[in-house]
DNA sequence: TTGACATTACGAAACTCTTCGTATTTAATC
DNA sequence: GATTAAATACGAAGAGTTTCGTAATGTCAA
């Protein structure tokens, strides 16, 4: 009695995802330093998680040297645009716009983010 | 060695939300109708994640009748509130405009959402 | 009251996630 | 080559999720 994969990062795996976001190819040891600031963790829990996500396919691995290098498997963007796609279907029944109404009536945007979220709504209507 | 419970609902959970949501106050039977038709699922098993959710307070349970009747524990908005939040937080460092460029970008919004999103853009520039 | 049948309660199996201890390997240094 | 420090590999435990079979219970009608 499964449940099927979620095709979307784990809390630990995006966790992870943030720090190498942040900061690019990263070691183990870098990996850990900055999680290990914001959320106590073991080395060897950083070091298994990065194995996992390396078969999955989160993350891809540099051996070339001693101390292997993990970096991103795709964009931050993509990522993030599968998080919101996955959302938006399991939570507001494929409706973008109902998504964004209720994050924009939660949370503040920035003037210049807002000033962007206009220009796509202008493309948006145009092609409408 | 657990994890933390993550405060939203799981997968699952978020399926008979969505019938709930949908349908109102419904009977295991009832929902089982409808969640069976999208994904092929036991009756048991859609009573046995009610009552879990109930624990969890998800939904409450109305035992007046033989037939116990089930609804959402909070309004539909609230909870999807919650998840926006949460994929905020988890996903975007943050930032809310950030999430909403990225669910623009990828998804169709309705003519009428896309006003409503623009007002509410007008009232956050208002206020700063 | 006694079936018959619908419904709920209970419990466990199968699997994932998260964590980390211990063992092994690697590479530089003596 | 042997020692040593750092890094990786392995495996397993504990918690949570999802699923469902089976048992117990309630209700109506004959």
């Amino acid at each position: 009695m499964a449940r099927k994969a979620s095709n979307r990062p784990t809390d630990a795996e995006l966790g992870i995802l943030r720090v190498l976001w942040r900061r690019g190819p990263s070691t183990v040891r870098e990996v850990h330093e900055e999680l290990d600031r914001e959320t106590p963790t073991g080395y060897t829990t950083v070091l298994k998680q990065l194995q996992i996500m390396t078969d999955k396919g989160w993350v891809v691995r540099d051996e070339s040297r001693r101390a292997h290098v993990y970096s991103a498997g795709q964009p931050q963007e993509r990522t993030q645009l599968q998080l919101v796609g996955d959302l938006v279907d399991r939570a507001f029944e494929g409706s973008a716009g109902q998504l964004v109404l209720q994050a924009l009536a939660s949370r503040r945007a920035s003037a210049e983010e807002i000033a962007e979220i206009r220009k796509i709504l202008d493309d948006l209507e145009g092609d409408a």
